[in-house]
DNA sequence: CTACCGATTGACT
DNA sequence: GTCAATCGGTAGA
C-alpha cells in the first residue's frame, strides 16, 4: 500500500544543499528520505536531524583532515557521506561549503512506505524502532558503504524530496544537544519534529 | 601486521 | 537507568 504519491517525489535540487548546516538540517525535517533498490522502495518522514560544522566543530569527521573514511565530505553539496560505527552504517548529507566539509546526519524517520521490506531487512526490531536511530534507518532503507559520495537523486536509487510542505510548522521544531557525541557535547546541533514517536533519544530531548 | 576508537544498539537491572 | 558486543577505519610499529 503506497501513502505517498509519485509527485511528492521530485529530488530536492542541489541548491538546497548549498547552505550552511544548520539550515539545512533544520529544512530537512520533515522531507522523505527515498530509497528505491532491486527489493523496492522505501519512504520515510525526517524526523530527526545532526549538523557537523566546517568550523570549529570537534566532533566533525572532517576537523582532522581528509581520510578515505570522510572524502565525501569534502566533495561537492548533496551527496551521501556514509560511514562506519561501531559495526553499524550512518548516513549524512553533505552540505556548504565546499571543499571545506560539513555534513547533516539523518538520525530517524517515520516509516511512510515499504514498511514490510523495512521490517524483512530488520528482523525481529520492534515497529516502533524500526528507523529509530541513525543505524537502524541505514539497516531498513538498505543504505551503506556501497552509497557513499552517491550524488542524492542523480539516478533512482537514493533522494530526498519535499514531501507535503505544510506538514511541519516551524514552532513545533526543538533542539538539543547532539546524541552520543563525546567533544562539543554543549553545541544544540540536534534538531527534530517535537513529539513524534519516531525521534530517538533521551524522552526530555524528544519533547 | 596489531592496537585502539567510536556521531550505536540491544539486552539487562 | 547501565553495560558490553560489535567491526570498519585509522594510526603506528
Amino acid at each position: 500500500m503506497t501513502v505517498v504519491k509519485n509527485h511528492q517525489l521530485t529530488p530536492l535540487p542541489v541548491s538546497f544543499y548549498d547552505r550552511d548546516a544548520v539550515r539545512v538540517a533544520q529544512e530537512l525535517l520533515g522531507k522523505l528520505l527515498v530509497r528505491q533498490s532491486p527489493g523496492g522502495r522505501t519512504v520515510g518522514r525526517i524526523v530527526e536531524t545532526e549538523a557537523y560544522l566546517a568550523q570549529g566543530d570537534p566532533a566533525c569527521h572532517a576537523t582532522r583532515g581528509m581520510t578515505r573514511k570522510n572524502a565525501s565530505m569534502f566533495g561537492p553539496p548533496g551527496r551521501a557521506y556514509v560511514y562506519a560505527i561501531h559495526a553499524r552504517w550512518c548516513f549524512n548529507v553533505v552540505v556548504q561549503p565546499r571543499q571545506v566539509a560539513s555534513a547533516v546526519l539523518i538520525r530517524a524517520v517515520e516509516p511512510l512506505d515499504g514498511v514490510p521490506l523495512m521490517q524483512q531487512r530488520r528482523g525481529p526490531a520492534k515497529p516502533a524502532d524500526l528507523t529509530r536511530g541513525p543505524a537502524r534507518l541505514c539497516e531498513a532503507f538498505d543504505i551503506d558503504r556501497r552509497l557513499d559520495g552517491w550524488q542524492l537523486g542523480a539516478g533512482r536509487r537514493l533522494w530526498i524530496a519535499e514531501g507535503h510542505p505544510t506538514w511541519l510548522s516551524p514552532n513545533h521544531i526543538g533542539c538539543s544537544p547532539r546524541i552520543g557525541v563525546t567533544s562539543a557535547a554543549e553545541r544544540h546541533l540536534r534538531f527534530y519534529v517535537r513529539g513524534n514517536p519516531h525521534v530517538s533519544g533521551p524522552k526530555r530531548w524528544r519533547l
